[in-house]
DNA sequence: TCTGGGGTCCTAGGACCC
DNA sequence: TCTGGGGTCCTAGGACCC
C-alpha cells in the first residue's frame, strides 16, 4: 500500500575496495606496485582469493587454481592471506566512513552503504563521494569505487560499472538506459541456477525481468521472484540499518585435506583441529550453540552436511569435538574425504543463553504461579527503557566498533 | 594438478501434535 | 475404497555472495 506522505528521496553510497585484500598487502608492502599480484592460498589445492588489476590482465581471477596462474604469469607475486591485516584495514576503512554519516552499515568486510540524504552540510553528493575516494586513498592507499543512488540496490550496481575509482550516479530515470539491456546473470542476487531457470521461460534481460508477470516468477522461484522484478524496476525500500550485520548467526571452520584420505587417525585429528578453532572462535565473540554441523566432502565433490541440536549450550573444544565426531562416526561412508567442516549453528551471545537457562531451572524448581511471576519480571525489565535495564540483561551494540567486532571478531594489532 | 573458506537465506519433507 | 488439514519444529540441501 502506497504510504500518503511519500518519503523524500534518499541518497545512498554503495562503498566498494577494489581488489581489496590485494590492495591491503600493496599498501602494507609498496614494492608489490604496478606489479601483478594475488592473495593465494599457498598449500596444495590453493586458490586465487583475489588478484589486482594488473593480475586480471593475465587472465587471472578469484577462484582461479594457483598452479593456473602462475603458469599464466610466472612472475605473479603471491601472497599468503593475512586475515588479521585485512579487519584491520577494514575497520579503518569503516571507522572512517562512520564520520561522514553515522548510517553507515558494512556489507562484508570490504563493503557497506552509507546513508548521506541528511548531510547537506557536508557538499552534494558527488562531492562527498569524491572526497571519500580521496581521504581513502590517501589515508590508507586504499582504492575504491562508490555508487550514487536513491537505494541500496542501485547503489551497489553503480559501485560496479566503473573499476577501480569510479564514481558512478544511477538514478531512477537512468534504470531503462542503464539496468535494462545487461542480462539478468550481471544482476547482483542472481546467480547461475537462477539465469538459467528465467532463460527457461524466456528471460534474457534485466528488462525482460522487469516486465514479466508476478505471477510467473513467484511459481519460478518462489519470494525471489517479486523480489527480483521490484529490484529489475529499480525498487528497493530497504533501509540502511546499522545494526544489520551486528550478530552473526553461525560460526564455521573448514578445510580441503592436502590429500583425500580415509585414514581415521587423521580424519579424527581433523575434527579435532577444527573443534579447536570453532571453540577460540565463539569464545572471542562471546558466543555458545547448542546446535553442531558437520560438513563432508567427497573425492567426486559431493557434499553432506549433518548437524545436531543439544540439550544445552556449549563452547568448549571437548565438547564440539564430541558431538561433532559422533556424528562423523554415525554418517561417514567409509570413502576417501575431500573436504571436513564444523560449523556451530544458532549461536548466541552467552548473556542471553545464561538467562534463558536460569529461566529454565526456575521453572524446574518453582511452584506454577511463581513461575508465572518470575516471567513477569523479566518482562518487565524488557520493557524498560535501554538505559534502565541491568547491564547484565542486554548488552545493545552501540557503536559501530562494538558491532563490528562481534561481526568479525577481534583482531591483533601487528 | 580442476574446483577455498567464510557466511546468509530459502525451501522442502518428515515427525509430531491437535 | 480410503487414507483431513493446519501448524511447528527439525533436518538437509541448494543458491548466492564476498
Amino acid at each position: 500500500m502506497k504510504s500518503m506522505y511519500p518519503k523524500k528521496g534518499r541518497v545512498i553510497l554503495h562503498i566498494d575496495a577494489n581488489a581489496f585484500f590485494a590492495s591491503v598487502e600493496i599498501a602494507n608492502n609498496p614494492s608489490l606496485r604496478n606489479k601483478p599480484v594475488a592473495v593465494a592460498g599457498t598449500k596444495r589445492r590453493g586458490i586465487i582469493l583475489t588478484c589486482n588489476y594488473e593480475a586480471r590482465k593475465y587472465g587471472i581471477y578469484t577462484t582461479m587454481p594457483l598452479w593456473e596462474a602462475r603458469r599464466k604469469c610466472p612472475e605473479l607475486a603471491v601472497c599468503t592471506p593475512n586475515f588479521s591485516l585485512y579487519r584491520e584495514a577494514s575497520l579503518n576503512l569503516f571507522t572512517y566512513l562512520s564520520t561522514i554519516s553515522s548510517l553507515l552499515e558494512p556489507a562484508s568486510i570490504d563493503e557497506g552503504y552509507l546513508d548521506i540524504t541528511n548531510c547537506h552540510e557536508l557538499g552534494t553528493p558527488v562531492e562527498i563521494a569524491e572526497r571519500i575516494r580521496r581521504d581513502i586513498l590517501q589515508k590508507y592507499n586504499l582504492p575504491v569505487s562508490i555508487g550514487i543512488a536513491p537505494n541500496k540496490f542501485l547503489a551497489k550496481t553503480a559501485s560496479d560499472f566503473k573499476k577501480p575509482l569510479g564514481i558512478t550516479i544511477l538514478r531512477k530515470r537512468d534504470v531503462q538506459k542503464e539496468l535494462w539491456p545487461k542480462t539478468v546473470h550481471e544482476m547482483h542476487g542472481i546467480g547461475k541456477k537462477t539465469a538459467e531457470k528465467l532463460h527457461s521461460i524466456g528471460i534474457q534481460t534485466i528488462g525482460d525481468l522487469a516486465g514479466e508477470e508476478e505471477r510467473k516468477l513467484s511459481s519460478l522461484l518462489g519470494v525471489l521472484g517479486p523480489h527480483l522484478k521490484k529490484r529489475a524496476n529499480g525498487i528497493d525500500e530497504r533501509p540502511v540499518d546499522p545494526d544489520a550485520a551486528a550478530t552473526v548467526k553461525s560460526i564455521g571452520n573448514s578445510t580441503t585435506l592436502a590429500f583425500n584420505s580415509d585414514d581415521d587417525d587423521l580424519l579424527l585429528n581433523t575434527l579435532s583441529s577444527l573443534s579447536q578453532t570453532v571453540s577460540k572462535r565463539m569464545k572471542l565473540r562471546n558466543t555458545v550453540t547448542d546446535d553442531i554441523q558437520i560438513t563432508i566432502r567427497y573425492a567426486n565433490f559431493q557434499t553432506v552436511t549433518r548437524s545436531q541440536q543439544l540439550m544445552n549450550p556449549i563452547e568448549e573444544k571437548e565438547e564440539i569435538f564430541q558431538v561433532a565426531s559422533s556424528l562423523f562416526d554415525k554418517h561417514w561412508s567409509g570413502s576417501p574425504v575431500r573436504l571436513l567442516g564444523i560449523t556451530a549453528l544458532r549461536v548466541e551471545e552467552k548473556e542471553q543463553s545464561l538467562k534463558q537457562l536460569s529461566l529454565f531451572t526456575y521453572e524446574n524448581e518453582i511452584q506454577d504461579e511463581e513461575i508465572l511471576d518470575v516471567v513477569e519480571d523479566i518482562n518487565k525489565e524488557f520493557d524498560k527503557p535501554l538505559l534502565h535495564r541491568g547491564v547484565h540483561h542486554i548488552q545493545k551494540a552501540s557503536s559501530f566498533e562494538e558491532n563490528f567486532k562481534k561481526k568479525y571478531g577481534a583482531w591483533k594489532k601487528r
